[in-house]
Parts: C-alpha cells; structure tokens; sequence
DNA sequence: ATGGTTGGCATCCAA
C-alpha cells in the first residue's frame, strides 16, 4: 500500500488539487495537516465520493489534521494521551492493514524564543513519549506529516543563511534527535541524498518554487528494525505546480 | 534592512 502526507494549507480551498491528485494517484492512505477547518464544516462526502473513508480532528481557523484511507481505519485516536495538553488539532492515528499511522501537524515555532517557539519545544518534548510509547506497542508504525523542521543543511536552501532560525535551529534537531534515536528512520533519506529536495516553498519568495527556493520539512519516518518494509519514499512536486496550490507538496511511501 | 503571498475570517493572525 501507499501512505501520504500533505499539508494542504485550508482542506476547502485545496479540493479541487487534492481531487485531481487523489484521482491521480489514489493512495491508500493520505494524513493531511492544516485542514484549517471545524468537524462539521469537513468536506467529507467530497473524498467518500472517491471511496475514502475519512477520519478528522479539526478547529476553526488554525491547525487541523485528517485522515483519508480506502481502507479500514481502527484504533482512531486524536491528541495526545494526556488530558493536560492544550487541544489544539495537530495529532490524528490510525491502524490500517496492520500499520499504525501517526499523522502530526508539528508546531511551527513562529520566532525563535518567542511564546510559540517555547511551545513547539514543549510539544516535542511531550511527543517524545508518545512516539515511545506507539513503539513499544508495534513495530509496524510510521510517523507522518509536516514536521517543521529541516533536519539538515541539505533539507534547506541557502543553510548559511538560515542557520539558527526557526526551522533549521540547534534546539529543534536536538528535539528531533531525541525523538528519533537510532529508532526511527527518515524513509526520504534511505534512498535519497543531497540537496534540492523540497517538499515546502513559501509563498512569500517570489517565484519561490520556480527557483526552488524550499525546505524539506515534511517527513515519514519508520522504525529502524522495519526499514525492509519500507520499499519506496518520493515527493511528489506535480501539485505544487497546480493552479492555486498549497505551499506545501505530498511525500509518499510504499510499503510491503 | 525589508518586503513579498495565502487562507480564514474579520478587517488581523498565522504561516
């Protein structure tokens, strides 16, 4: 089967792109981030239409994650375990066919020190934990979504300009590190290296996506110890060049 | 040094 992750920046101003892609290339599961949309404003019959099932964890406004799969979905859970946690919408997962599928829109960390960035910390942090305790429950997990970090210099452009800024700070990839240890794999970088591979362009560059001025900060990680199962993982940048696009492209991966 | 764009929704905030 094939899993996706795309951030589609508004679920409801992305539909015609995310119908002709779906059509286009079917996944079998696609995690979605910045739906930016409530649960009763959904345009779910838009995707049961294309025989997806859907589930979704969503808030006006900001944030927003789903779930699309032509498969059965179980063990659907939002958030994290720990009722403490602020519930703003950025963690949906399921199970199907075996695989448990953790889908994160990570925060975005808005300035570095600033009251977001200490939240972005913090919620690395608590992730940590919970992507612990995913794994201590199956093997045959993956983690999925916009991860707003780039982990290295060849996953931004021009790094010695960004170097320190949101998205490409020591504070992040210590963070990431944490998470990942020698646990999980980034599945892109199995079978891909070097720079200009992108899955974000900004819409604030002009021509930014035209002169590949991006960042790979959407990811799907796997356990090390499954890593055979994992047999492909590609961004697919045809959307990005669609008419009114999402700033960000899908990432795929195959799995046996 | 700064600005540039997009989306939701309210006339600004977040990215």
């Amino acid at each position: 089967m094939t899993v996706a992750t795309f951030n589609v920046n508004s679920v409801r101003a992305r539909l015609p792109i995310l119908v002709r892609w779906l059509e286009a290339v079917r996944p079998t599961v696609v995690g979605l981030q910045e739906t930016k949309v409530e649960d009763g404003k959904f345009p779910g019959e838009e995707f049961e239409r294309l025989g997806y099932q859907i589930e979704i964890h969503g808030q006006p406004r900001y944030n927003g994650v789903a779930l699309l799969s032509l498969a059965p979905m179980v063990e659907v859970s939002t958030g994290f375990p720990d009722p403490g946690w602020p519930i703003d919408c950025r963690i949906i997962q399921a199970t199907v066919e075996g695989w448990t599928i953790v889908n994160t829109y990570v925060p975005n960390g808005t300035s570095v020190g600033s009251e977001k960035w200490a939240y972005k910390m913090a919620w690395l942090e608590e992730f940590s934990s919970h992507l612990e305790a995913v794994l201590a429950k199956t093997k045959k997990a993956l983690w999925i979504g916009d991860i707003n970090i780039a982990p290295t210099a060849a996953d931004v452009f021009e790094p010695e300009k960004h170097q320190g800024s949101v998205g490409f700070h020591p504070d992040e990839h210590a963070r990431l590190a944490a998470i990942l240890g020698e646990k999980w794999q980034d599945q892109f970088r199995r079978f891909t290296q070097g720079p200009g591979h992108h899955t974000f362009w900004e819409f604030v560059i002009p021509n930014g996506f035209k002169r590949d001025l991006g960042w790979r900060i959407d990811h799907i990680y796997a356990p090390a110890e499954n890593g055979e199962d994992v047999l492909e993982c590609w961004i697919d940048k045809e959307p990005r060049g669609w008419e009114r696009p999402s700033d960000h492209t899908p990432v795929l991966v195959r799995i046996r």
